[in-house]
DNA sequence: AGGTTGACAAAGG
DNA sequence: GCCTTTGCCAACC
């Protein structure tokens, strides 16, 4: 089976929650999970097996780039399937946060993020 | 037991 | 906005 840790479910059902189209950071995770840090929700993810129904790609740096995976090319494939969703990329490789980021909390009916942008 | 390693982030310069 | 600490904490030597 995969790792038991209780917290892993629990980042894995809030990842769920990312709409298409949008991406959250790990501080943003950690922090709806709660008892939780930013390093914690990427071991999570890391840990995730194949085949899981959890968006992963969604999920990005407070930079707004994705972060560089120390074995394998899954950074190639993450850039790839969030492209497909509509996700844009600047030339250094990073996505605008301002535009994308999930604000879960006005996150009503899956309407774009407009509430958000105003209020900040 | 102690040290290193991450799909990180905030603060200070 | 970039670079450098510093804090973080489970997993794995």
């Amino acid at each position: 089976m995969f790792p038991n840790p209780r917290f892993h479910q629990e980042v894995y059902e809030t990842v769920k929650r990312i709409p298409r189209g949008k991406v959250a950071t790990y501080g943003q995770i950690a922090k709806i999970v709660g008892r939780c840090t930013p390093r914690m929700v990427g071991y999570a993810l890391a840990a995730l097996p194949h085949g899981m129904a959890v968006p992963w790609h969604r999920v990005i740096n407070h930079r707004g780039e994705i972060s560089p995976r120390a074995r394998g090319d899954g950074a190639l494939r993450q850039r790839r399937l969030l492209e497909k969703e509509g996700v844009r990329f600047d030339r250094k490789g990073r996505v605008n946060l301002k535009k994308f980021r999930w604000a879960p909390e006005t996150d009503l009916g899956g309407r774009d993020s407009r509430v958000w942008e105003i209020m900040e």
